[in-house]
DNA sequence: TGTCGTAGTGGGAATTAGTGGGAGTGAGTG
DNA sequence: CACTCACTCCCACTAATTCCCACTACGACA
């Protein structure tokens, strides 16, 4: 699939619940898929993922094709699927993010959109700051003892 | 399979037991069955499942082709077509949810509508969000503990 | 340093969705 | 046969959503 978002930007939620779409974000969105996105929560982490309609439809297929032996496949599917929410850009370039998924992410006035690839991982600020502090203890602590260069990553 | 539900959606019960189907969902329901659902239970959660007559047919002809010499067939059979019964949208866009049904989903005035491709799970909003956070809670420790990319699914 | 264009924000107003309840109808019950 | 209960159909009201327009902020360019 084309659509490769990269990059981290900062957004804002409106009274309404509406989020501007990044400009740099826009353009392949209505490229790939005239404006249609589907929004999923992440299991993993409290975010939602926002994918551009053909790119869900690949993964509700991956999803669907999983056994539903497992109750891990079930568990998957009703969560993946069962949020997945379709969005179209408005004539501002905004999307409408559902209340319920709001909520999960505990998504207030102040975000921050993280491209990654397909997608698009939608976080509420302070839960991303209190991730990135994180993450960075925990990888700073193992590059440390291994003696790694950090920027040797970067270049 | 024509009908694609997805996302989740809050409703309400009113007093008379009816449940506004949200227009997300209504516009689909009307074009595959001209409004004519059934609903019945879930035999492995507390919720109901509602679907689209067609949808509803197709899942009802496989019960049926079970043998039936199997307890664990005629059981499926038993429950799940015998708690199967027909709705229509209302001129309002409701259903009338039958009350041996709202008795088996512990349903109360606030309602979850999830919606899992063939089918729209109807919950009580206590017992899903008190699944939810179970199975979050699964699937976190499962995920880290197998190391499993979830990611992966969507690459 | 002004002004032009684009990105982002806010909110009013029209429309639609959702809610509540009254009254008619029909089936079941004493 | 009368009464009750439950369902249906219908109307009216309220809340929510969508659509649209206008404004601000900021960067590019002259």
């Amino acid at each position: 699939m084309l659509s490769v978002f990269r990059g981290i930007n900062s957004a804002t939620l409106d009274g309404k619940g509406r989020m501007a779409v990044p400009a740099r974000f826009r353009e392949s969105v209505v490229a790939t898929c005239e404006g249609k996105l589907v929004v999923t929560i992440d299991m993993r982490e409290k975010c939602l993922l926002m994918y551009p309609l053909p790119e869900w439809e690949v993964v509700q297929r991956k999803l669907e094709s999983l056994s539903n032996i497992g109750s891990q496949a079930r568990l998957l599917q009703r969560l993946l699927i069962g949020h997945a929410t379709d969005l179209a850009l408005d004539a501002q370039g905004r999307v409408l993010l559902p209340a319920m998924l709001r909520e999960y992410g505990e998504l207030k006035k102040k975000l921050v959109l993280v491209g990654q690839g397909n997608k698009i991982e939608i976080w509420s600020e302070s839960l991303w700051q209190g991730q990135m502090s994180s993450w960075l203890a925990d990888a700073g602590g193992d590059l440390l003892a291994n003696g790694d260069d950090f920027t040797g990553l970067s270049v």
